[in-house]
DNA sequence: CTGCCACCTCAAGTCAACTTGAGGTCAAGC
DNA sequence: GCTTGACCTCAAGTTGACTTGAGGTGGCAG
């Protein structure tokens, strides 16, 4: 396959062209060369980008993916390092399907108020003892799907 | 109860004095008077904190939380809010599971590299087409949990 | 009465992952 | 050859929830 610029990268993976851009200045992906002004890109950064996308997924930030990669390109990645990742993931499961089973009931909940719930009352105790916990931000409702790529004749991202 | 001052509360929950005085900027919370500098709460903004931890654990931001309570400062929670959020947290549960999952094969797949692994690829297929998502940031893994309080001697709050 | 120091205010900084904007460049089409 | 405009660079802005820091104040122990 020919090389990639920029707005072709952008167009095949959904990330506009800025992201590139960043993830280049951050040493994620590497462009082959210029022509002009304009990046070129080695078609193979496309499954680079999905294995990206696959770690930001899973709840990995961008430096973490970058230390996945060997400097020679290949991917490197620790199993138990994904095993640890799992089990995060894991714990996480356990904290949401409490809350949701917490928030299911206050909503069904005949109390006169949710103050009166016990079920509420104990969510609310525990949610203050930070038992709960909320590192950063839930994930949940992203408004829009990224525009999806693939115009006319949906070039496909696997190889 | 007696009122509390900013170092009380803080003790009580646990958060950090700064925290009570952003809260109480963004209008969160409400202290019924000063003595001398020094805040004054009623011992009901106790429990109305573990009100608004619980909002946060389930994902809410801290303006909605604000838009839960009634001008008299009663909580008025709309029971279809909690269901939403209940289905939203539904739908990251069932993205974390396949995560998961995911990532527990891969770290014990057998493939040379993962690249090699069909289940692998898969998943990195979805994730770039962003079927998993990754709105902000996934939560797991806090370093610590916030100091227990209740603790006789331990009594910090402030810088 | 004096000094201490916990608490105060207000502005600015932090973090992550990007986005935005102003101003510049160059390959390509006419 | 000249215009066009897509792409470039670099700095700064965004978001949310706080934290940090400099400089001020006042209740209370001594």
């Amino acid at each position: 396959m020919k090389d990639l610029d920029t707005a072709e990268l952008a167009r095949l993976t959904g990330l506009p062209a800025s992201t590139l851009r960043y993830y280049e200045e951050k040493g994620l992906i590497v462009s082959i060369g210029r022509r002009g002004l304009k990046r070129l890109f080695d078609p193979s950064v496309v499954d680079r980008l999905s294995l990206i996308a696959l770690g930001r997924a899973a709840g990995f930030s961008l430096d973490e993916i970058g230390g996945m990669f060997a400097p020679d390109g290949e991917p490197r990645i620790d199993r138990d390092q994904l095993t640890e990742k799992a089990e995060d993931i894991d714990r996480t499961i356990g904290r949401l399907t409490a809350m949701r089973d917490g928030l299911r009931h206050a909503a069904e909940c005949r109390a006169p108020t949710h103050m009166e719930c016990p079920t509420f009352r104990r969510l609310m105790r525990v949610a203050a003892r930070g038992g709960l916990g909320h590192p950063r931000q839930m994930p949940q409702s992203r408004p829009e799907l990224p525009p999806l790529r693939g115009g006319a004749s949906t070039a496909r991202a696997d190889s």
